[in-house]
DNA sequence: ACCTGAACACCGTTCAAGT
DNA sequence: ACCTGAACACCGTTCAAGT
């Protein structure tokens, strides 16, 4: 009932301070995200957020949580090509999502999420689902190779992928002219380079 | 005077805040870093700090850039071998320095601090400085290419060092049985894989 | 120039109480 | 089960005042 104001029960109170959490997470940042700001948004008093999260980590590793899904979904989508075409498009797709939603992607990695990751098991599902998509295109891409190759190509990929993620991010790269707008073209190109063809 | 109590003028409360600040962030990190707690730790009244810094991003943004210089010296240290292999332990520096400092890492490349990097002069001075050891190591390593190939190589370099000081520093390989105690042949090994020998 | 004390507007978190 | 109101112990930041 959206006309209604302000139902004792909120009914959906989870999700709404979710939504508002990435919201802020994509404007503002981690810093600045306070759960009193969140309860504002959704219309309920601050200590009602307690009865759905433990604390403010716990909210944040919940959106972590959220972040990790839709990577994956990213990651899976279709890409064009096959095997070693289509895991350099899976590292553009990776370092674009961390472009475009920087502050969740920052949380996602940072490590207040991830000293909790052990005891909430479905963010630690969540990131190992999106763990699995980059391991799979990895195999698909060098389907000859033995395991070990294989596991060391997925750790050089990801370093690959995730530091141009963090140095676009944040904007480290106008030190040699580079800026987010740059970010597809010169992942194709780095991935290249590694000569996994 | 060490045995003097709390003179009205600390003498050196600037370079205090940031010992301590420095401390705070490699035990437990940004997020609970406070000016309160640095004053008390430095034995003087939280608005003190005020005199010395424009506010707590300002004081960050010291911290970092002290974090840069320091960067900047561990990447210059005579690496064994030459061209390629010396690039590499320059590479192995780098990770190296993540992992021994999380928190001052982490904070060097934050939103926080790169947003306030181009009002800062001594910040951006500090950055640009780390960031020509590298150049130049990159240089060394290959002197026969063309300039175009050196900044794709540098650009590829530092993201394979970035990303994996980074998935090392969150303890993110654990998911492939790597530890923080990997980080040395592991870099070794990636950065070898780059075959720019 | 450098520091203190008091104040303001914010937080995260807890808990008894209401429906 | 879900939310409110009031309370506690913290913050960052400002500012008049002291030496």
């Amino acid at each position: 009932m959206p006309g209604r104001k302000r139902a004792y029960h909120h009914g959906h109170l989870r999700e709404a301070l979710l939504d508002a959490a990435e919201r802020a997470l994509d404007s503002r940042g981690v810093v600045t995200l306070t759960l009193r700001a969140l309860s504002r948004q959704a219309g309920v008093t601050h200590a009602a957020t307690y009865h759905h999260f433990a604390d403010r980590s716990a909210l944040l590793r919940a959106v972590a949580a959220r972040g990790f899904d839709r990577l994956s979904e990213e990651l899976s989508a279709p890409a064009p090509g096959k095997g070693a075409e289509a895991l350099r498009e899976l590292g553009v797709a990776y370092v674009s999502f961390a472009v475009r939603h920087g502050g969740l992607f920052r949380l996602m990695f940072s490590a207040e999420v991830t000293r909790g990751r052990a005891e909430d098991a479905t963010l630690q599902a969540s990131a190992l689902r999106a763990f699995e998509v980059l391991l799979r295109g990895v195999q698909r891409a060098s389907p000859e190779v033995d395991e070990a190759t294989v596991r060391q190509r997925v750790v050089a990929s990801w370093a690959v992928v995730h530091g141009l993620a963090g140095l676009f991010l944040e904007e480290q790269l106008q030190v040699v002219g580079l800026t987010r707008a740059d970010h597809a073209s010169v992942t194709r190109q780095v991935l290249k380079g590694l000569g996994w063809e």
